[in-house]
DNA sequence: TGAAAATTACACTTTTAAGTGTATTGTATT
DNA sequence: AATACAATACACTTAAAAGTGTAATTTTCA
């Protein structure tokens, strides 16, 4: 076992439903020891830095102090402590916030007892876990701004490609023709090629662009 | 049943071990119908438009024809196919090229038959699924983002900043010079005070150094 | 307030890249 | 067999960048 025998966890979520549910779930099973609960944040933060807890599960929407601060206070304290948040909201930004806080999963409320278990698992041996869900909306928000595609239209050859890693090593035309066996011209001829075909006007921008679309 | 009774599936790997694996693995699944086979991006393109084909399983990196541009020809002709992405690259880029590409679920080459069967039930039920280790992937990446710059050894000032970024733009000296109204010369010596700090020996790896450091 | 760093600017030479055009050979694809 | 593209190679001109050195302001910060 690489960490201890069992994991003391605490609940903290202000609806006594959930609480319950997740107690009933996890009570049961060999790893878990002590499950302490707590109905706020606040309290969270006290529990956890009273007690002697492994891993907190909690709900971001909690009266006295939210899940936020209360993750940035416990972590601060005792950053040994795994943070799994639990929640129906997927909002990107909450999830990078909580992230940043200090979280180390972030599930969905309606995920089942075996992802629960999966997320406590990854955690507890340091791993992060994001359930699926909530990343999808990630990757959809992601989507929008920052990728750029490279299509078939203006893809470069194998040589070009070649050619293209040694021009951002800082390697010259002379330099490149010899370490390629080729022609100092043709190196060139290969290079006008490419600013032709990707529409670039010099070496800057062109590798730019390589560095841009994963190409070095 | 929201689809039909059974799932016709096409594999697309270049890797002959891992069509095979995956056809054991899903031969004996109730829900599976028949399974055709491509070894590249173009047979797995003429097969889902020649053949009744509701799911596609297939890998990103193949010969003749890509798994980005195979999927993008694929949703183009027949958008109800579902295209699952399986792949060893995590690069949050191409994860996110994929699925503008049409992807509709992306999972680790490592995953196993549970994981896989869950994102054929997903995707054939409209819902995208991407793999928690691909997605935890994306998260150290945003996060390294987020954190970049630190090191005070050899940062470049806030004008070498604007300079270089104009430089990866493409602008010459000149041009720069006319557009932060400053003499040619100045904008000069501040590339070459950047190449010289940073011990570099041109615009070519000056600009890479820059693209490379989330400079740009 | 004084030192260090940043920003600005120039001269001069050499090397490299960009712009334009042509052309041969091999290799797939149709 | 014809076509398209990749890869190779060259000539010639102009533009840009690299290499080396110096130096005056201005800003920053200890």
């Amino acid at each position: 076992m690489p960490y201890e025998i069992t994991i003391d966890l605490l609940i903290a979520d202000d609806h006594q439903l959930i609480t319950d549910g997740l107690y009933q779930i996890l009570q049961g099973e060999k790893l878990v020891g002590t499950i302490h609960t707590a109905k706020n944040g606040r309290e969270a933060v006290d529990k956890a830095l009273a007690e002697n807890i492994d891993c907190i599960i909690m709900d971001i929407n909690m009266p006295e102090l939210n899940g936020l601060e209360a993750a940035k206070l416990i972590k601060k304290e005792k950053p040994q402590i795994k943070i799994i948040v639990v929640s129906m909201l997927c909002e990107p930004s909450v999830v990078s916030k909580m992230l940043k806080a200090g979280a180390d999963a972030f599930i969905n409320k309606d995920t089942g007892k075996a992802e629960l278990l999966k997320a406590i698992d990854k955690v507890m041996h340091n791993e992060t876990y994001i359930s699926p869900e909530i990343s999808n909306n990630l990757f959809r928000h992601l989507n929008d701004n920052n990728v750029k595609i490279a299509d078939h239209e203006n893809h470069l050859t194998k040589r070009e490609l070649e050619i293209i890693r040694l021009i951002a090593d800082g390697l010259t035309n002379n330099e490149i023709a010899a370490r390629l066996f080729l022609s100092n011209v043709t190196v060139n001829t290969h290079r006008k090629n490419m600013l032709a075909k990707l529409q670039l006007k010099n070496t800057a921008s062109l590798v730019k662009y390589a560095a841009e679309n994963k190409l070095l």
